[in-house]
DNA sequence: TACAAAGTACGATAATTGTCGTAGAAAAAC
DNA sequence: GTTTTTCTACGACAATTATCGTACTTTGTA
């Protein structure tokens, strides 16, 4: 079992902003939580800091400016964290969760037809 | 935004026992938690005293041997706890958070057609 | 060159979490 | 009626989280 390491709610966070900006330096990560919350510079420093040691993170140093980028691709990680909380919150029940998620959340005829035909898919394949 | 309080995993664990048996002792929940982990009961009554304060759990103490159960039934806090998740781990696309599910999670036959029923459901009423 | 700006490192702190141990009261068993 | 068991209350502790402030160092810049 190759250990996952859970990030925090602040941690993705900032990794939402890595993946979506790509590999970025203290100062721009700051800016972007900056346009959400109050936060100051050096916490956003020390939160990542803390990602390097776990290994969330990967940086690039040889600059004065360090870059900071995810040490997993976003889709890897949304697994770890999906497979976690279907585990705790649904008693490993993934498709009572997805009912409940389709239920809750609006959806749009496209998506809709997207996953219909995703289920499809699942159905021929089995 | 009525505040919603979010347990932790130690005490959803204990929430899905009182979901599952109905009302009960501490020594009841304790036993069933012993059943996977080692656990001490001075544990469980403090966590579960710490859920009551929280307000996740209500309590019976007319007796000597207090009764606990959940303060908000099981759909409703999965509902919130789902809710919480796509915002932090999806940024908030449920659906995106669904076909990841779907893709990821064996899924038999029925429960297949039953999501379908569901999203068919979905589409007439929009 | 000297001073301000921008960076990193790192210690400190308060709050929360998960676990126990001890103390003491109440009930049961002998 | 003692002694043992069962319960609750509550304090303590280590680990983790989220946030800052201070100290230094390196770059620019007036």
């Amino acid at each position: 079992m190759p250990e996952f390491v859970k990030p925090t709610d602040a941690e993705l966070e900032i990794l939402h902003i890595l993946w979506n900006y790509g590999a970025s330096s203290v100062r721009f990560v700051n800016e972007k939580l900056s346009e959400t919350k109050e936060i100051v510079y050096t916490s956003t420093l020390k939160t990542m800091q803390v990602m390097l040691e776990k290994g969330l993170l990967t940086r690039d140093d040889s600059a004065r400016q360090h870059i900071y980028a995810p040490a997993l691709p976003q889709v890897e990680t949304q697994k770890n964290l999906l497979d976690k909380f279907v585990e705790n919150a649904f008693k490993g029940s993934a498709m009572q969760m997805v009912m409940q998620a389709l239920g809750n959340h609006e959806a749009s005829g496209d998506e809709l037809a997207e996953i219909k035909a995703l289920i499809e898919k699942l159905e021929n394949n089995s």
